[in-house]
Formats: structure tokens, C-alpha cells, sequence
DNA sequence: GCAATTATTATACTTGGGGTATAAAATAAT
DNA sequence: ATTATTTTATACCCCAAGTATAATAATTGC
């Protein structure tokens, strides 16, 4: 993301916070960012465009929260799991995605992509926390983990949004979910109701996903070579060359690279790339979690 | 209803759900109503009022159609609350509210004014489903009344929302809710999260809009008023003055009301006023429904 | 360092929707 | 039949999304 695209993201997430997202302008981006209407829609085609790049950037914060949370402790943790959940209301609080959500789902013209881009998101979620239901409460729980997911789920989504309706904004989300988790608590009697295999797409999408995040990592790199090179720094430049040729190669060894992407960015730590090298970070986590 | 205020209505619905509520200006529901710019805000102030309009017809349609359904049934009968609760999806459906819902949320500026009357609706139904769980599972319940509601809820929006996004769109929504319902079939071990006295202030909300019900039956019967001396029937205007006199009176005998309000609606079959003598026995319903 | 390309700005413009205002025509009420 | 009220048609205002374009600034390639 290069620096005027960064200016505008974070001018417009401020006002769809401030403001909400419906009722800021175009005109009110522009002013916030100090650019022109002509810089904006050079970076995006629409409002929604930019929400969604927006909504896409804080997503991957939360992939990245949930895996550094998960260092160093066994995958049945029960606590990591619900921190895990936790991740996205906080990372959502941070960023005032709350007010931003509620004053959208649908908006004006947005419709039908804004709308596959939530769908997207909250069916990633479900398949993702089937995953760790059967890794938390064991393997015996697969045939039940949609079920369940959708129970777990539904109750934590109702339950704050309940609480926040009418006014009980002190009661922490991690209550919330150790509620909605004991839910599921029960071995299920019944035969399951949500199969596996409706959500076998879901999981082609991670593929698709994947080669997705994968150009991206690769764009990035391409992106800021030029300027890697004008650092003139020997070993980065050999990173750099190293992770483009890994990635472009069928199998990459991706040990290697996990490796090397943090020399890498431990070498852009005070340049003006850091940011960069976060970002490249985040993409390689993300990679290496859809895997 | 007037008969031009039924038009604007139906038009409008029609198209809400065909084009979405954001996506349907103000011109098109005059064109399909056949009508002008000044009819329109003669009766709505904005787009938004009109879809309150359509909003609290059905809801009230809703409320008609539970207190049918528990016509010679005990209120412990499972099954009756479980048509209940389909009850609403099955008239949402019927008038594809499901479209609606999906392309409304929020909108353009409705903000808060709309926000406020879809959570006033959905804490309602909360507080509903939580007064027949107590009834459906006896009375033991009662403690955790509220989080069972909130679990049965969430679950069912969740999983027929995943149901219509996969596509499994042949699954009836009764399964989907005897699914829900079995997730709340065990006795909960653990303290209540969500307390009963949460909910207080909405149950208040009740006896406001038992007021609101009873003036707009009072301003229904008025406005037909000399439509209905015009059929020049003796015992219709016998009745007609009656319940207005009833309704003026600060302790209206329902009982003998309910037995003239279903002759009266007799009395009108098959004249032009029938559908208004519907919407009056409707509204009478939801009336003692809320005493 | 200079030429060529690309990004950015400023500005004007088009389209379209929400909502107001108003005078004339139609309909209803007494 | 004469008021009142509703309805219409039309023109208008305001504002926002998005397009177009010519001029200017910044990068890049050589």
C-alpha cells in the first residue's frame, strides 16, 4: 500500500467511524486526506471499494492476533480460544468497527458486492471456528463442529449485540463468549443438522484464497524492489531476490521463508519501509494459516 | 388506511422487495403507484416512514397469526410455539421480507429513526420468546428464560441466514427451529447471564404501545366513519357507534367488543370495506394480545 | 540531467435522488 | 353550490456520486 493510498484509508476510516459510513462524502474524504477527487478514484473505484479495503486490512489483523496468540500453547486451550474470538471484538473496538457495522450492511448503492464481501467474511469465520471446536473439544465433536460453530456463534453475535442495545456495555465480550461456549458444552444427542460437506465450498475459497494472498505477497514484493534496492543494503537484496524466486516457484519452502521474512524485516526496522515489511509479514502469516 | 395511502404502500412494498429498499427512489414508487410527488408526502415525511408503515402492518399481521395458531392449544405445546416462530419467516417470506431485510439494515440517511424501530422490534420478540419458553418448559425456566431466548434466536437467525447463503434454500425453516430449540432442551447448570430485569424497561414498552394500538384503532374507525353510515345499515352503525363509545370510555368492556367487533366485520363481508374491518379485527387482537 | 511517463490537482460537468413549494385541477363535504 | 381538502404537475433547491479534462507535479528510465 503505497503512501497516498495509506493517507486515504486512514482519512476515511476515521470519518466512516466518526461519522458513519453512509454520511461521510466523498467530498469529506478528500478534505481529511488532502487530496482530489481524481487521487481517489485513481485508488478506488467507489466508496464501498474503499471500505472494503479498509474492512480487508483490519481482517488480516485479526489473522495475525489469533496466530500470536496461539504461539507456545497447545490448540485444545480452551482460553486461547476464546481470546482467539475475542480478537476480532477487540481489534473491531480498536478500530470502532461497531459503530462503522452498524451504520452499514447494506448502504446506497453498495448492494450486492459490499454484501458478498461480509458473506464471505462471516462464512471464513464459521468454517474457521468448526476447525477449532474439533480441535478444542476433540475430534469425536467433527460431525457435530457446524452445529455447533452456528450455535456458538449466533449466541455470541445476539448476546453483545443485546447487551449493547440496551446499555450493558461494561459486561466484557469474553463473558459473553464463555457464555455462548457453554452452550456447546453438551455432546449432541441428535444427528447433525449443518453437514460438513455444505460448507465443502467454503473451503475451496481458502485455496482460491490462498493463490489470492499469494500474488498479493508477491505484488508487494515487486512493488517496493526498487526501493529495497535503493537501500543498497547487500544481505535484504538477497532476501528480497530469495522470496520472489520462492514464491514464484511451485513449492515453496515456506520454513525458509518464514525465516527469512523476519531477517527481512528485522533489516527494514527505521526505514521508511517498515511498514512494508509489517504488511509482507501479515501476508505470509495469513499464507502459511491457509495452508 | 386510506385507499391512495393502500396504493402507495403496495407499490412501494412491491418494489422494496424487487429492486431493495436503498435502490428504489421515491420516482419509481410514483410511477408505480400512479401518483405524484405531493400525494407521497402528503402521508409518508420520507421513504423511510413508508417502509415503518409496510414494517408494522406485517408486524402486526404476525401478531394475528400467533394468536390463531394458539386458538384450543395449551401454551405448553411445543409444536404450537414452534409454528409461532416460523410464523414470522413464513409471512416475512410471503412478503419476501427476507429480500428486504438483507438490503436494509441501515440505509442512506434513515439512521437512527429506522435503527431504533427494527431494535425495538427484535428486543420485542426477544422478550416474547422468552415469556413462551417459561410457558413451553414450565415455569422452572423462568431463570434462565432470557438466555435461552437469546441462544434458541441466535441460533435460528444464524443457521436459516447459512442455510439461504449456501443455497440450501429447500430446507424448511420448522427444521431450523427445532434444531434451535433443542439447543436449549437441557437444563442449564450455570448462573443466568442475561437477567430478567434487563428486559424490564422493554416490557414497559408494551403498555405505550397498548395506548398507541388503541388510539389508531379509535382513528381507524373514525375514519371510516361516514363510509360506513353511507351503507345505511342500522345494526352496522349501531355497532360502529358502540366501539367508538367503547373505546372512548376509560374501561372498554372487551369482551363485548370482541363479540361486536366480529359481527360488525361480519356485517361489512363483501362490501368495499371488508379488508378495513380485517385491519380493525387485527388491531383489536394485537389489543388484547398486549392487556 | 533530461525526456517520457505517470500521478496529482483543480475545476467543471453530468446524472440522479430526496425533499420543498406552489398554482391549478379534481374530488369530497356541508 | 360553495367551501375545503386532496391530488396533480411542474419547477425548483441541495447535495452526493462519479466522469472528464487540461494543467501541473513527481517519478522513472536512460
Amino acid at each position: 500500500m503505497n503512501k497516498k493510498k495509506k493517507q486515504i484509508v486512514e482519512a476515511a476510516q476515521t470519518l466512516f467511524i466518526k461519522k458513519g459510513f453512509p454520511a461521510t462524502s466523498i467530498q469529506d474524504i478528500l478534505e481529511a486526506a488532502n487530496i482530489s477527487k481524481g487521487t481517489f478514484y485513481n485508488y478506488f473505484s467507489s466508496k464501498t471499494e474503499c471500505l472494503m479495503a479498509i474492512l480487508t486490512f483490519i481482517k488480516e489483523e485479526v489473522i495475525y492476533n489469533r496466530q500470536q496468540l496461539s504461539l507456545g500453547k497447545t490448540s485444545s486451550d480452551r482460553h486461547v480460544f476464546v481470546q482467539q474470538i475475542a480478537a476480532r471484538f477487540h481489534i473491531d473496538k480498536k478500530h470502532n468497527l461497531m459503530a462503522l457495522f452498524a451504520s452499514l450492511a447494506s448502504s446506497d448503492t453498495a448492494h450486492q458486492e459490499l454484501k458478498d464481501f461480509l458473506n464471505q467474511q462471516y462464512l471464513e469465520e464459521i468454517t474457521w471456528m468448526a476447525e477449532r471446536i474439533c480441535e478444542v473439544f476433540g475430534e469425536e465433536r467433527r460431525q457435530h463442529a457446524y452445529d455447533n460453530a452456528a450455535v456458538c456463534f449466533g449466541a455470541i453475535h445476539l448476546t453483545s449485540k443485546i447487551l449493547m442495545d440496551i446499555g450493558k456495555t461494561e459486561i466484557p465480550i469474553e463473558d459473553t463468549i464463555y457464555f455462548s461456549l457453554r452452550q456447546i458444552e453438551q455432546m449432541n444427542a441428535h444427528p447433525p443438522f449443518l453437514k460438513a460437506d455444505y460448507f465443502l465450498p467454503y473451503h475451496h475459497e481458502k485455496n482460491y484464497k490462498e493463490k489470492d494472498v499469494k500474488t498479493l505477497l508477491h505484488q508487494t514484493l515487486t512493488d517496493i524492489d526498487s526501493s529495497v534496492k535503493k537501500l543498497q543494503n547487500e544481505k535484504l537484496s538477497y532476501y528480497q531476490a530469495f522470496l520472489l524466486e520462492q514464491l514464484e516457484s511451485n513449492e515453496p519452502n515456506l520454513f525458509l521463508m518464514e525465516s527469512v521474512i523476519a531477517s527481512y524485516q528485522n533489516a527494514l526496522h527505521g526505514t521508511k519501509l517498515e511498514d512494508k515489511g509489517k504488511y509482507i509479514q501479515i501476508l505470509f502469516t495469513q499464507l502459511i494459516a491457509e495452508v
